[in-house]
DNA sequence: TTGAAAGCGCTAACAA
DNA sequence: TTGTTAGCGCTTTCAA
């Protein structure tokens, strides 16, 4: 049989209530009696019950983290971010995959507040009012990881993606390239245009280049897609000097059609990505990107939730943190 | 403030253990007084509370993941699987990572067991007694996905490693391959050689090859590692037709070095790797791996555990599932 | 078929 | 500083 804090108060020979007080140190014990628990818990080895501890103060030491999808190389960092700064401060990842779908957010967040869960650290691709309604309802410490996250009031973790866009960029013209264009993704709010997006449009405007709509285009977030988009462009005879993907696995794609149809890259196309996944550094070219601290931003996540969780103020809503532009082979000076 | 049973009650004009029933369907419950209480739940958006609930029954709908790595594609893949499944039979999932560490993963174990999981789904690179003597003294039904859970007692879902290296090694053979090297991993078991070396080793035995000890290596299962030893390959002298790594990761890595070195993938060397991980498609030359249906592993590792939840009686211990072998561009025949 | 009541293991208010 | 006691929200005997 598992043993209980009656077990112990018994072999103690103290109440229930300074068994609890000396598991919780909530309340002052006598060092004598302290000591004398303590050796029982050790002896029985007994461990308080999680779920019971639940129930009465109605707060468990789970964190429930929704996320669009496990199998994503980006997510699967993040969560190794929260998963380990979680377990500093004792607290467990209860996960959801959401597969992106609004619905299933929606749903786990309501499952998430029936579990009692202390937070909830929501990472989708695309956040909408109605999330973060059904989030506040819980009345529930959440922070959010999205790319528009910004765009409302609420906590949050990212970087400045629109900065990084637009310093990629100059950093494409510096190289001697005009003619660059841009894959982005259809998920981005088409109304706010998207950061990324905009940080490329700002780079070019700024250095007086003109953005030329037929090497511009939009589709999934896959590589399947960068191919597929990139192959059009090719097709289409205006022959960019370079092309900026919105991540990683889009620009390799793009680099893979590239090759495929016989041209090279950088020496005929340089290419670039964002985000620095794995695959950036072990692909061939390797790819020259924007590294983002996706461990650190699970990290600052869950540290938000566990200060808000015990109350304390945070200064900033939204957490911007740094990122880095990584130069590998996939950019060559244009001659 | 929440709704609970007393509540739904008293609006009901019943008793809770009325109210209980019609949830649980435990016991017959009139018609009318069925209907009436579940208007009134409906109306009033009742949902009982998992917490309390698992007080008294000593039972979650969690099921405890402990994981190697969660950044690991395999283990993304995995957790998909699971996760999906898991929510099939609503079943939420308490992930632990435990960086691989024998004492990490002995203090989830205990750990789950106090969260009164209902089952436990433990993944490893290298699995012992004493993980298997920690999961069964919690008397809970546990699946193991481990290359080596074969060798123990207890339920688990792989394929079979070895006859996939050594269709893999005839394969390369057919191609007119005959100085096959190998880069296995340090972590296998040394006196239990690991199955895919051995399906390798008794693939060339069995062609009448000679096993060539200079182009084995072992190391960690990393890209990073796979470079490495490659690189002392072939500083050798003594070079290889084709390479066996024991994972994809490796294979690229030892791809890229070849590579480095100025020699040409498949045209110098012929290089295979193991698992189909999305790089393994993604990367050129695309590699031609065994595909182990990853996701599958993990919905059937789940399935297994709810049937033991619910007392049913499973066939086998160990469910093989089915591999294949998937050709790219990595193999050329030998001229 | 229904209800009353005990109790799951714990915390916290209240008394002493 | 310590103990008594009332719940937390639910399931499950036991009796009616």
């Amino acid at each position: 049989m598992t043993v209980t804090i009656k077990d112990v108060a018994k072999k103690s020979g103290v109440s229930i209530s300074t068994v609890s007080r000396v598991i919780n140190n909530s309340k002052p014990v006598s060092n004598e009696i302290r000591q004398r628990v303590m050796s029982v818990i050790k002896e029985t080895g007994y461990v308080p019950n999680p779920v019971a501890r639940s129930l009465v103060t109605k707060k468990s030491q789970l964190i429930g983290v929704i996320v669009p999808d496990i199998s994503n190389f980006f997510i699967g960092e993040l969560l190794n971010g929260i998963e380990e700064v979680g377990k500093i401060y004792e607290y467990d990842i209860l996960l959801c995959n959401s597969y992106g779908e609004m619905e299933e957010e929606l749903k786990y967040i309501n499952l998430l507040k029936s579990k009692q869960v202390a937070g909830i650290v929501f990472v989708t691709w695309k956040m909408s009012d109605e999330h973060v309604k059904a989030i506040e309802e819980g009345n529930l410490p959440a922070v959010y990881i999205s790319k528009n996250a910004h765009n409302f009031d609420v906590y949050s973790v990212s970087i400045e993606n629109e900065r990084a866009a637009y310093e990629m960029t100059k950093y494409l013209i510096q190289k001697g390239h005009t003619n660059i264009g841009f894959i982005r993704s259809s998920i981005e709010d088409d109304l706010v245009d998207s950061q990324r997006f905009r940080g490329y449009k700002n780079a070019l405007t700024d250095s007086g280049l003109e953005i030329n709509q037929r090497i511009i285009k939009e589709g999934d977030t896959t590589s399947e897609s960068g191919y597929y988009l990139m192959n059009e462009i090719l097709e289409s005879n205006d022959m960019p000097h370079a092309m900026f993907a919105t991540n990683d696995e889009v620009a390799i794609g793009a680099i893979n059609c590239i090759l495929d149809k016989g041209y090279k890259v950088p020496d005929d196309i340089s290419v670039v990505g964002f985000n620095d996944i794995k695959l950036a550094s072990l692909y061939r070219p390797s790819l020259t990107t924007i590294k983002q601290p996706i461990y650190d931003m699970g990290a600052v996540s869950i540290r938000m939730i566990v200060k808000m969780i015990d109350g304390e103020q945070l200064e900033d809503k939204h957490t911007y943190l740094p990122y880095e532009l990584i130069e590998r082979q996939s950019v060559k000076e244009k001659k």
